[in-house]
DNA sequence: AGTCAGAGATTACAGGTGTAGTCGTTCGGG
DNA sequence: CCCGAACGACTACACCTGTAATCTCTGACT
């Protein structure tokens, strides 16, 4: 009953990162999502193209024209992305439960104070 | 400086799962792992052998002669992977930071009752 | 001793992904 | 009014992944 009736098909890592680009600020144009993120992964304007064109494929951008160019504008929500993603991380390593991760990432010592601090907080926010 | 030396290239999802037949037992034959995995998968022997031979070829798995067969043994530790998966998870899409994935969990309502519990009791040992 | 079952090795092949070049059109400047 | 810059569309291509068929060898049984 979970079912969204998205057609979202999955979004592979490079996609991800133009997607966190128009997360942050949108509507964008591909020359402003290059901008954003061209440098810091070493792409090319072509790719960021690519990129856009399947990202619109998927059904996980939506182009709106603008003159003679677009801008891109997520459909898929940041929120939504990351749960689906979480999700599937948990449903594969720990069987479902979150609790086996956060055990994991506590004894990994993947928790800085400030975490701990937080999550307590959510916790004691939780159980009210 | 947490650098390990394994040269673990990255392991997929298929290949994933012949990983957890291994750590729920080792060392197995090719055909025992199977056994475990190409139901529940569909997946037919000469799959599993090229999945086995893959891991072996990322030295993820490590082979044993025994007669005319081999056994194949986890080299990769479960711990590791795990570890290694939910770091890229929260690195990629919380900045590294453990609390907004645990947030979100909890937003999603994604921890049951008995995840809360636990995760309490951990939190309590933790700040002993 | 010959053959067959079963083991691993080799090959296959379609689809996804990372990364980019080229093509055709069209707007704006000279 | 023409040309070049810029845009999206199309094409490219190597590698990874999922999934499997086929080949070759060798040990065991007859």
């Amino acid at each position: 009953m979970a079912d969204q009736d998205l057609p979202t098909e999955r979004i592979s890592e490079a996609e991800h990162a133009v997607m966190e680009a128009l997360w942050e600020k949108s509507p964008l144009t591909a020359a402003e999502v290059c901008d954003a993120v061209c440098e810091r992964r070493g792409w090319s304007m072509p790719t960021v193209k690519t990129l856009l064109s399947r990202l619109v494929g998927k059904g996980a951008v939506e182009t709106e024209p603008d003159g003679r160019r677009f801008l891109y504008r997520p459909l898929l929500e940041r929120a939504d992305y990351v749960g689906g993603e979480s999700r599937r991380l948990v449903d594969r390593l720990f069987g479902g439960r979150a609790a086996p991760l956060f055990a994991h990432l506590a004894e990994a010592e993947a928790l800085s104070d400030d975490d701990i601090a937080e999550i307590e907080r959510l916790l004691k926010e939780m159980r009210k």
